[in-house]
DNA sequence: AATGAATGAGCATTCATTCAT
DNA sequence: AATGAATGAATGCTCATTCAT
């Protein structure tokens, strides 16, 4: 009982809202008030817990993106192909981004703001480098920089979700396959 | 008639010192007053071309957006392939982008940040549609809702841009065109 | 008729309630929206003509003591010796301050809070500090550090400022006689 | 018994945390949180001992003042003259100031903020306005209000310690003396 | 069309104080 | 007595926008 915890989690319930702020008005649209009332907190306590906006905003960027990491470790496979590997990396992330756009729309207001440079979405495959990099040596994808193939496969997703929220088109399970798929024709060897 | 150039002068001068500037500071760094300044105008004519900073902006937008669609057109060549009209016009958006990185930053900071949610890749390539369409129906490329494709085939030159930007490395025009055959990839039917 | 200007001083209004308001809330016990209330004038303006807080309050303080220096300027005679010229110049001081007792509580509020260590009542002095030197070289007044001299004729007059402010007495002019020779006293040779 | 020491301790490190802080930020750059931290405390204890930020400081402000008090009764002598007295006063309360640059660094700041009108100088020598009225009857002061001749004599102890605070000047023991001399000369009777 | 001083709502942040533990 | 997380009013300052000239 005493455990039940999430009640006074203030710190979870600032970046949550924070969260669901910027994706409803964007990185720039969201004050620290706000975020406050949101959260229901008063506007000083975002400032025991966060040094200050910047830093809230990074910690934010942080918790994100290692969630996602976490993922891919949850679903690859050693003694699967590199390529259904990634296929499934792939499908699973775009499938977790569309279940909370939040997540998509927080990565690309925050990477293609010229907030942080050093945050965009090389840092979020990081983990994946290295079967990338084994998958180049057995000549399996493209042999090209390990930034261009990144771009490669991870660029369309931040586009696609980014299209599936402004209601251009809905993207089905099904589809991400699909999606899945061509990205793996983009970085697959041709030879 | 000759000075009928200047007339115009202070507008252009007025979105050119915005482009500029939003590259530098970013799209949130940059106040009216300081595009003021950098235009070398008062803060108040800014008004008088524009209502307000949202349609500069767009204004802006459109501007840059018009001048690729305009480049895209200048580079179709109706006797050749669809592959090779997408591989060239494909490279010359890239090399252009690379050559006044500024459009790039423009542009992805615009279209990332919430600020106007339809002002996304589909616009930029819209004068293409047509061609994708007719190439959808001769099976050449896959079959896919077109935003989709759009979204495989663009949402890497974003990346790739952003990653020259922070300087995770260079692209020369040699690998530019491996970059164009790799959306090729994506994009193209395997039938 | 158009020359009446005071209407429309705002930067004259803003440093004038400014220095009405420190007396009255000392030097932290007022703020930018006070200040701008006081001088009728939007928050902002302040910004117009000063960089910051800080900047007003050394702008504020020039003003002053440039008045005082002016104030020496105007009472120093030539031909007089110069004890009777330090008599004169105290006592027109110590009355000035007495008239407007805003400027010497905002003088020791300023100067003697931590805030700009370099302001204090040397400065104040300056212009007769080439009188002090030629004195001191003649034997008049005693052979010590010019800032320990300054300290000895000038601390006295802060001192008298505040405990007449307080409330503690009333100083009638004949009395700033007795004083300007008591200064004199201190500082005079016993030679 | 013996552990009874360390009770009123946290009472006492507060006290002095705040002299330090207040002679290094200077009185309005420290914060209740900063003494907190400098006493090895927490913010709440804080009020555990004074009421509020003003009574700490008031508190902090007495127990200066009641020390210099007791220093002056230490000093005085019964059976010298009131010269002598006067000036090995005077110059014992400057070498303490020297010395302790914290104490006449906070006197000054607090007697010359707004904060509290009615501690200024004149409570500080309360102790030995017996003996210059004693003094005055016998004719060996001038025959001035009382805080006048405070004003005299206190009013350069606190220019020079300011003084040497910004370092203007070295003040050497030797000095010392003269200085209280001068002070002496301006209150003396010249009858 | 052009100016730039003026506006005032809004921002991120601080801090004296409270109170449940 | 002691703690320190929480509060929320207040602060200095910015900036998109207006308007008299």
């Amino acid at each position: 009982m005493k455990a039940r915890g999430k009640i006074k989690d203030k710190k979870g319930a600032i970046l949550n809202a924070a969260l669901t702020l910027i994706t409803k008005y964007g990185l720039h649209g969201v004050s620290m008030k706000m975020i406050a009332e949101e959260a229901n907190v008063a506007a000083g306590t975002i400032y025991i817990h966060f040094k200050n906006k910047e830093e809230m905003l990074s910690s934010l960027y942080l918790n994100i993106t290692n969630e996602i990491n976490l993922m891919v470790g949850r679903h690859y496979k050693a003694n699967v192909s590199f390529k259904d590997n990634f296929i499934l990396i792939w499908s699973e992330i775009l499938k977790e981004y569309i279940k909370d756009q939040r997540v998509p729309d927080f990565i690309s207001q925050f990477a293609f703001s010229a907030e942080d440079a050093s945050a965009d979405s090389t840092q979020l495959l990081a983990p994946i480098y290295e079967l990338f990099e084994k998958a180049q040596k057995e000549n399996v994808i493209k042999n090209m920089p390990m930034p261009g193939l990144v771009a490669l496969a991870h660029g369309p997703i931040t586009a696609l979700v980014r299209m599936a929220r402004s209601s251009k088109f809905e993207i089905s399970s099904i589809d991400v396959e699909n999606y899945a798929e061509a990205c793996w024709d983009a970085i697959r060897s041709n030879q």
